[in-house]
DNA sequence: TCTATATACCTCACCTGTCAAGGTATATAT
DNA sequence: ATATATACCTTGACAGGTGAGGTATATAGA
């Protein structure tokens, strides 16, 4: 009982900077929890993740630096910019008039 | 304040169907009378509209039929299947779903 | 008479986010 | 040696949404 891309589709970004509120994590941890919050109900493909973090980036909500990993797989950690808490606000209010929007047409 | 392109992308079936379920209706409508039920917050494109028309005509979870206005503009009427119910059922679910999956994940 | 507005239909080209498929590299367990 | 897990990334195709354009009927106002 999975979930259909479309969706959810303009939903990956606030679902991103949502997790980077609570601490930077990187690409594949992101993944992951994502994937465990929603009890595998959710998953974020990797591609979508990728250019996701591409656009928030460019966009300036989130920024990225290397992790110092002196062993196993180099990891790009995320941060979240101040932009992008604001960004996030905007994403959370845009959410909630959706699902007051839909509530009313799809009964 | 109103809905952006990506979070609604998906949820033009659902919306035509649901509308339907009232009664037969014709486009020009069935558009009216959305934007009236959101207090013009959300506004169904006609390009969308019409494109969705096609796919749920082709899926035969509608069918059409031209009225016999003798004056004014013609109109053509859609009326949803027994399908059209069924799937409309799925739908619902997967809004429900998809309400439950994004409240977690976006806080 | 001409123009604007409302009703009512429709199509096409473009844009953008998603994703299957492919790739690279490190480390551990069998 | 091989498989699996971790961890990153790109590319090309796809599909739904939409701006812009078109057609036709009817009415109200200048």
């Amino acid at each position: 009982m999975s979930i259909t891309s479309d969706v959810i589709r303009g939903h990956t970004e606030p679902i991103i900077l949502a997790h980077l509120l609570e601490g930077d994590s990187y690409g594949y941890q992101i993944n992951k929890e994502i994937m465990e919050k929603t009890n595998n109900l959710y998953e974020l493909k990797e591609a979508t993740l990728y250019t996701a973090f591409r656009r928030l980036e460019q966009a300036q909500l989130i920024t990225s630096y290397w992790g110092d990993q002196e062993v196993g797989a180099r990891r790009r950690y995320y941060s979240i910019t101040s932009k992008g808490r604001d960004v996030y606000q905007e994403y959370k209010k845009d959410w909630e008039n959706t699902k007051a929007i839909l509530d009313t047409l799809i009964k």
